[in-house]
DNA sequence: CATAGATGTGTAATCGATTAACTAGCGCAC
DNA sequence: GTGCGCTAGTTAATCGATTACACATCTATG
């Protein structure tokens, strides 16, 4: 910066003032500057920015697992947002795993992001509070821990989990295995809340931990005690049922009908099309970085929640009809 | 920190020497620094360190496309080995689109990155040279551009793909649609040459934008034009094909074979399942990283050049025999 | 014609860390 | 007791920007 304003016989505030668009450098100044900044390549220091003005312009997103096409969906989304009004967005990947989401949420503070982003590992406010403490602005995605004290984003699957409940009870399955999420994750206890409250004393339950693996073995385990009808509470889960399935030579939904929480482009490839639950992902996204950028601007946002639905495409069979 | 520095009555010198883990500091002052950072709360500006010492610990990562589950699968891989080694990788998605491509480039220089991993968007060296300008490590993943001066990370798919074409040969294919990525990257050109290299004067190609929608669109295109096998150059085409297959109604590989560039791990799940050119995305991703890392450490790192293969799943029909 | 006000630039403090150069304190040998 | 060598800790410069304040110049006004 010393040497374009050097070159432009100017000091450094005036290339400052020229770079930040202030007022008062004159046209000519200005033309100067700029000519000594193309020349020279030069462009300014970010870090050093920063740390003079206190602003990042950057959000950080801590999901809980990049290779989840529902979480891929919603960054995508929320980059897209913060773009669109100058922020740039770190993503930090979680993996599950709630140390190492604790480690990045504090390298994403340490670095001064203007906001965070949290799909949160489990229900342990500890984290939560901990941003909060440092005033920095939160926004919860998807999942919500106990006692959350700022704004949460989530989709409402209640609807679509009860309409799909009755569809099953209906057609006169008696033993319906859910393959839940985590206990520990505002998700997988309300989902499977819903569901299991819904399906009166028909449901079995057996909980995964939101990965494709976790899935085929809680549906090896209910397809040996008998269910008849499988609902995965996440689309890897649902994935790692339906390899299952596949490997024990089974029907769907002539041996058993499977609904999955979260769509997938695929589901309709298969045969039958996967009947789902649909997240409004890219709303969710949108959603949840357009509410972090009102609270970085000192609004105070509302809770957004959108509602998931259910989509029939075959994979309940007869319960559809 | 000077807080800090006050609190524990030392100075501001001796602080940064405890978090830094430097020897001069007694173990006593040590103790009692720790102990005020303890009870302060204190956390380090990572801004400030990083404007004095020019070292961010962070890896810049641009890549083509985040929904497209092969960079997912790189962006993890690379964030694995990159923070076993104590490095931060801020993700950039350029969606195809050279011009947010370079935007994103330009963000991650100006904050001062550490190194920077790109999926190039087109062959335009323009921007790697701005780069390599600005003395910034820069390693190329997936991608190349013409006349790179950086170590390159990649896959070879040539021998798959001529095991590919002669199987396809000696089934009896006379019309084979190449479902073919764009002409202005390197993995587009150069897997459609030696595909229609090894398949003599049989291949028919149509050009796609490595999206769903052209995959569609081109498997249309190509079995309208007699085409009774296709191959998709990446796994979006792939199953913007397979979509198009469906609602046609026709069977793979009874009325069309198909193969598909990318391993998915839903492919195996439909049926047939799908017969794939498997890239080692994990150890694509883990190579780049450390080749970056070894750039960043002075070394000079050779060019990777991993081996894709091919996976017989079934929807090449006889061709498999 | 002196002066108030407006306007454009420059000077220097500041953000929060790191670190070279220096100083104070201590022990030991002669 | 003096001097030398170590060690532990301090002072102050520095990284590259922003910006309050001071200053110079130029009009407009009474």
């Amino acid at each position: 910066m010393k040497d374009v304003a050097q070159h432009a016989g100017v000091s450094t505030a005036t290339v400052s003032r020229v770079l930040n668009g202030h007022a008062a450098p004159t046209p000519e100044t200005r033309q100067r500057v700029l000519a000594a900044i193309e020349e020279l390549g030069y462009r300014p220091n970010a870090l050093a920015r920063s740390l003079r003005t206190t602003s990042t312009q950057t959000l950080g997103l801590v999901i809980s697992d990049l290779l989840n096409p529902f979480f891929a969906e919603i960054a995508r989304a929320v980059e897209d947002e913060a773009r669109s009004h100058g922020y740039c967005v770190v993503i930090g990947n979680a993996d599950e795993n709630a140390e190492q989401e604790a480690t990045y949420v504090r390298t994403l503070l340490d670095r001064r992001v203007d906001g965070l982003l949290l799909c949160p590992a489990n229900d342990d406010p500890a984290l939560v509070r901990e941003v909060s403490a440092g005033g920095v602005p939160l926004v919860l995605l998807d999942r919500t821990v106990r006692e959350a004290t700022c704004p949460v984003v989530r989709a409402d699957g209640s609807e679509a989990l009860t309409s799909l409940a009755r569809r099953l009870v209906g057609a006169g399955h008696t033993r319906i295995g859910v393959i839940a999420g985590p206990q520990n994750t505002s998700t997988g206890r309300e989902r499977t809340a819903v569901l299991t409250g819904a399906l009166g004393g028909l449901a079995q339950v057996v909980h995964g931990d939101f990965r494709q693996e976790s899935g085929s073995q809680a549906a090896a385990r209910l397809i040996d005690d008998g269910a008849t009808a499988l609902v995965a509470m996440d689309n890897l889960m649902g994935l790692g049922a339906l390899g299952e399935i596949r490997a024990r030579g089974l029907r769907v939904p002539h041996d058993v009908a499977l609904a999955v929480f979260d769509d997938q482009p695929w589901f309709s490839l298969l045969d039958p099309p996967i009947t789902v639950v649909a997240q409004p992902t890219v709303e969710m996204g949108r959603a949840a970085a357009r509410s972090l950028l009102a609270l970085i601007d000192g609004r105070q946002p509302d809770d957004v929640r959108l509602t998931a639905k259910l989509v029939l495409r075959g994979s309940l069979g007869e319960a559809e009809l």
